[in-house]
DNA sequence: CCCCCATTCAAACGATCGTTTCAATCGTAC
DNA sequence: GTACGATTGAAACGATCGTTTGAATGGGGG
């Protein structure tokens, strides 16, 4: 028979790992399911990857590339036009890039979305510092464009709601929003667009609030 | 020598196990380094819990009973003014609880409000089941009172804003939000009420802005 | 043709997992 | 004191974990 995989078996491996991490976390993802997804054997991940922690950190990269990419393309756009990027522009761009990535690659941009969100809550401080260091330049970069558009704010008081800003976003794309209580899932792409503009609608309003008296 | 754990087994337990799933998460923790915290044997927990997941149940059902009570117990000191609560009161009197079970309890206390961050986003869905069931009873009284305060936004957005309230405190007590980038917590109490006060001024804006157009 | 090197494979490694067994131990009521 | 139910202890269960080994495979360049 042909090749049932027509990818190469390190590719494979991402995809299954991808989307088993994120569907039920790094620790409790087995290497054998991963391998049996893949449809490859237990000792490629440690010839391709070196380790699980190997395999972990490949998927968190390439996942994270193209959001990064992303972001900082939108953030561009919004700096090349003659206004100065308002805060609910910025936190659009930031926001709406999770379901981009949903919405460009389907299935497989699902499974990116709800990684992301599970490797930044996961509580290993390993993996942790694995997602800091991939969401570094993005930061910066954001950081400032939303302090001068928040002249008024403190800069602590800044990076403390840019943190809760990618915090909720993890949350919502890690499905951790929708189903504590079961049985209100719609899976589809409307009420992805509707949540993703509920999320702008909240985040905007909490970054406008005036910093809080000490 | 005396015995050197005063409390009983079935306490150290819960004590160790609260730690360590906090710390470690559910899944990467195992028995056999609980009960060597505890000063107990590995069947101790079999005979005492039926399983892991059985101890699981009755630290989160120890910790979940206590927030539980005294968020109703504040809800109930709002309702019982003259003046209906305000937004910013419901918001506070939610959120001032993990607070403030942090420092009625010292050590032990902000083990409580990590482990239920942490379980909030476990990936396993009976574990995410368990927390749900836990908190359902609150839920329901809050979303009341918040639909009350807010009688111009739709009940599935009041909802929605809930549901995001309740993630972003557990992101903010499992430590989520600080320490992506290591190296800047402070660990003391005079940040943790600060950080507890951004919360509600983020969320109660949050909360008043307008729904978003559909 | 043959060698070579990258890749894949089955198999096994030691370690650790949650759980179970059963004897030892304890306090307590009779 | 003795019998008894509750609790604890050491040890082992089978299963599964991440990792390693060494041989088989297969295509490409000399």
């Amino acid at each position: 028979m042909n090749d049932p995989h027509p990818r190469s078996t390190r590719e494979r491996l991402l995809d299954a790992a991808e989307r088993l991490f994120a569907e039920h976390g790094f620790a409790a993802t087995s290497l054998r399911t991963v391998t049996v997804t893949a449809g490859a054997n237990v000792a490629a991940v440690n010839y391709h990857f070196g380790s699980k922690e190997g395999l972990l950190r490949a998927v968190v990269d390439r996942a994270m590339t193209s959001v990064n990419g992303e972001r900082l393309r939108l953030l561009e756009e919004l700096r090349a036009s003659d206004r100065k990027p308002t805060v609910e522009q910025l936190v659009r761009a930031f926001v709406v890039t999770g379901a981009s990535i949903v919405e460009r690659s389907g299935t497989h941009g699902r499974d990116v979305a709800r990684l992301l969100g599970r490797v930044m809550v996961e509580p290993d401080p390993a993996i942790r510092r694995l997602f800091g260091a991939e969401v570094a330049p993005v930061e910066g970069q954001y950081l400032q464009a939303l302090q001068t558009a928040l002249p008024q704010l403190p800069p602590n008081e800044v990076a403390f709601r840019y943190r809760a800003m990618v915090g909720l976003l993890a949350l919502y794309q890690s499905d951790t929003l929708g189903d504590l209580h079961p049985g209100h899932r719609t899976e589809g792409d409307i009420a992805t667009t509707q949540e993703t503009e509920r999320l702008v609608t909240m985040l905007t309003a909490a970054f406008r609030a005036p910093a809080a008296a000490t």
